[in-house]
DNA sequence: ACTTAAATTGTACTCGGTACAAGATAACAA
DNA sequence: TTGTTATCTTGTACCGAGTACAATTTAAGT
């Protein structure tokens, strides 16, 4: 995405537009590896080697808080970031750790009464098919 | 449940039966609160003081392979332990932290050929009815 | 009771993530 | 365009969940 771009949905929602979060998100945004906080932190230094790690892991929490970014606990060591906001599932390799998308409709709650739902997600884990086939062999 | 009758279902599954882990299934088992590892560390030190942490961590993997327990990594903090596993939903409270059960169909996700899936799980989060309540006044 | 593969222990360690206080800056108003 | 201020950034030090490892112990089947 351009960054003129980035800066105008950032100013949509009255998020502060600053070099640093716009690179993080246009870094998570063009990798859709689903990328933990440290590859995004290692890889945005490249470009900017003056970025502070607390800068970049602020600017990820910021940016799931104000909705440009979904955060994926599905491995429970750290947590990986999505800029695809459309809903979708999340299948995790326990062989490989590599982390795939896949449709699914929004699953649909009983028994919520009181609740606030504001996120829902859903997760997948086995085995994919690259690690089915060399363990194949 | 009682020892015996744990000692019972670990046998069934080849699951060598220690006191550490009898203790460790035995709590988690009557607590269904979704604790986390050091939640339960701390409880059954109380009756075991001997355990070492590094046992309570290991148990708790151990049991989650031979399926005793399903670890829920809804908070991306910790990971929580659930000792049943009936598939259902986990809801987590993002202001308070607490993690409600609830019942929900299981998901079938699509484009998955060559896939292996062993687990499914779908988290929700938002505001639970306690502190929605708190928030209004 | 004997054997042995498997589990437990304790220490030291790794690493993802955060607290904090000082300095810098985006955004708005005038 | 400049001034003001709330907000963000930085760097260091730190925390806490979880793990590596090597020595010791033990469950469970002969």
């Amino acid at each position: 995405m351009r960054t003129e771009q980035i800066i105008s949905i950032f100013k949509e929602k009255h998020f502060r537009a600053t070099p640093q979060r716009i690179a993080v998100y246009k870094y998570v945004y063009g990798h859709r590896t689903h990328p933990d906080a440290s590859q995004i932190y290692e890889s945005v230094l490249k470009s900017n080697p003056s970025f502070s790690k607390t800068t970049v892991y602020n600017a990820l929490k910021s940016l799931c808080e104000s909705g440009f970014l979904i955060p994926v606990t599905i491995d429970g060591d750290k947590i990986h970031y999505d800029a695809n906001i459309n809903f979708h599932g999340h299948f995790i390799c326990s062989e490989c750790g590599e982390i795939y998308d896949f449709d699914v409709p929004e699953p649909v709650g009983k028994g919520l009464n009181g609740f606030t739902v504001t996120r829902k997600d859903v997760y997948y884990s086995g085995i994919c098919p690259d690690c089915n086939n060399k363990l194949k062999n």
